[in-house]
DNA sequence: CATTTCCTTCAAAGCGCTTTGGAAACCGGC
DNA sequence: GCCGGTTTCCAAAGCGCTTTGAAGGAAATG
């Protein structure tokens, strides 16, 4: 199809260029290739390709002037083309359930996970999906389709389909978080148990016994390790556990809002808050506010933070106490196990659990007197 | 590595199932591919290919014995093949610097570009960046490598370098924001100008006279643009610009509370604030409560919300004035006018300006009696 | 000087797909 | 029974890279 019609004398020049720069010979918008650069250096495109690729059968002086002249020429593989012939990818994926799963947790769990992907020249494909299904769908597609050397899964579930899934299609995978299945799995999670131990406990040493918790969606694993942590606690006080006092939902400013507002006319109503995240922490704070209520004298919140830079627990007013770890730096690392999978670290030597700060600041005191039975 | 333990009989034959599929000829996590899919049906690969990719040339009894038979041994074609093969990668390319541009802004963008993009297939691929430097790097090696076929960019400068480049390598690009450049630029952009006009005519016309505006980083097209906005409806009323009221930020609760907290200090106070987003509001709203003051009442604001689905201008107390436009929907949006381009459709057709609502809430009202001077 | 050895380089065969240029098979019409 | 025209299918040539198997030259050995 190429020279099909052109038009002026003026148009037909501007035209080919277009056509000499886009359909060289196919592919559109075509660069530098090794054989033009193996031509250029009068060298054949094996010794160009094993010189480049630090390849010992070539004398040091060639390779030499073969990667200045590569340098020189911008010259870089054609992705696909390597692709192909390495049968690796150079991409680990990530899908996401657009509709809420791609917020501030995952924006930057995503920065850390690039920037240190980055540094490999690995890069990373987001897949958004609608629904469930199109994320199994999404998976299956990736496995036959090759198009990622590894997934990253996060938020999984106590029993993770898509977790089984993945090893079953024997995609590579690295786990944020945990989940039971019969297969060796990579992981990183964070210790949510002993992080809401902790802080469930410190909110009773200092006198509250009615405290609420507002939990992350019910079946995921980190909620699940969150409350374990929070009954182990209350039951270690033999305070009873009151049901009314706990919640699930997404963790958005307005589901926290109104959560703690119900919760808050309950009698007797709880003295203290712990909050999933830094959205729950400023719903609930809207909702302490509402009902005339001071944060840090009438009513403590403990928030978990995943550290946003936007979001600084330091800077509230009054300063958020909180349970805290970077989901940044969990990406980071995340991307480094997930190289060592793509190396060939075998999965079942792969799991890391890091410790949860508790950094205690003006939004959590001593629970009111009297007030407990108000 | 494979077959290594399996326990009942049962899964043992789904695990040979999966074995025949995964391991069929060798490599490792090999799937089916054209060559089986053909043999399997005894039909040559070209028929096969074909009949999947709705040629005319092949019986419509054949083509539904293909797809039917594709779709049962779920038969995908390997993406770099297909890439390598068609010359267009089926990815467009977003690169971001990690420190910053991740944020709740970008997630939400890339919600929408994700949403609209899944639905053709076609999948982002997110590059994080530390530097200028690395960003532009990134766009040399996109370009030469083919990664992806088309970028999206975002947040322009008024006079954008990566734009420039971009178009001087020839990868097609949609810009989101706009920028003055020497070369035709396929855009989408909100009406900023508009929108600051508006809400600061608005603020003028409840008797505020002390205006701030929390502006976003310096340079960048949209904060100049607002700035023009906002100087335009302060001049058409003959108030005098105080550049002590203006400041230039991230979008950040931490950096919008300091800002708003020195400003608040300034006799005379203003008495309104533009806030540039969500995050800057929530800053806004602290160093507002720690003055002492009340939004809505002392001090009125007024933000730009890009609509998050977590921190609704809606359910904030009091409820928030804002300039709307979801970026989530742009975002969608951005993704078809990719698509466009990637059709072939000319660049220089391609510009939508997109008007942004007002909408009044609580956290705006009338001037303090007597304060403008206080 | 002939032979062996090593070093450097190359031609060619894939990787899995699309696509071009035919070749069979089949049709009625003469 | 032969011929143009369809219809239906195929073999083979790429796409740009890596990698194997082997050849050419220089140096070393007898």
């Amino acid at each position: 199809m190429p020279g099909k019609v052109v038009g002026t004398a003026r148009a037909a020049s501007l035209h080919d260029i277009m056509q000499s720069c886009l359909h060289h010979s196919g592919g559109l918008n075509t660069a530098m290739r090794l054989k033009d650069l193996a031509q250029h250096l009068g060298l054949s495109q094996t010794t160009v390709s094993r010189a480049l690729n630090g390849y010992p059968e070539v004398n040091e002086a060639t390779r030499r002037r073969v990667a200045e002249t590569a340098e020189r020429l911008g010259y870089r593989p054609h992705a696909s083309a390597l692709r192909l012939a390495t049968g690796r990818s150079g991409a680990v994926g990530v899908v996401l359930r657009g509709a809420h799963e791609l917020g501030p947790h995952m924006s930057e769990f995503l920065a850390g996970l690039g920037s240190r992907l980055g540094e490999q020249e690995v890069d990373i494909v987001v897949t958004i999906v609608e629904s469930y299904a199109d994320e199994i769908a999404a998976y299956r597609r990736a496995a036959s389709s090759q198009k990622v050397d590894a997934v990253i899964l996060h938020s999984p579930t106590v029993n993770d389909e898509r977790a089984a899934l993945l090893s079953e299609l024997k995609i590579p995978f690295v786990l944020h978080g945990r989940t039971n299945i019969n297969a060796p799995v990579a992981w990183l999670d964070i210790d949510n148990t002993g992080a809401m131990e902790r802080a469930t406990t410190h909110l009773l040493d200092l006198g509250h016994r009615r405290i609420a918790l507002l939990n992350g969606v019910k079946g995921r694993t980190f909620s699940e390790h969150r409350e374990i942590g929070y009954l182990a606690a209350l039951s270690s006080r033999g305070i009873p556990f009151d049901p009314a006092l706990m919640a699930n939902s997404l963790f958005t400013d307005e589901a926290a809002f109104r959560l703690a507002q119900a919760m808050l006319e309950i009698r007797p109503a709880p003295t203290a808050f712990l909050a999933g995240s830094m959205m729950t922490a400023l719903g609930v704070f809207r909702a302490i506010r509402q009902a005339g209520l001071t944060m840090g004298r009438d009513v403590s919140v403990i928030a978990h933070d995943d550290v946003f830079p936007y979001l600084n627990a330091d800077n509230m007013f009054p300063t958020m106490s909180t349970t805290r770890s970077s989901i940044r730096q969990a990406g980071a690392r995340l991307a480094e196990l997930t190289l060592q999978i793509l190396a060939g670290k075998p999965a079942e030597q792969i799991g890391e659990l890091w410790p949860v700060e508790l950094i205690l600041r003006e939004s959590s005191g001593p629970a009111p007197k009297g007030q407990t039975a108000a």
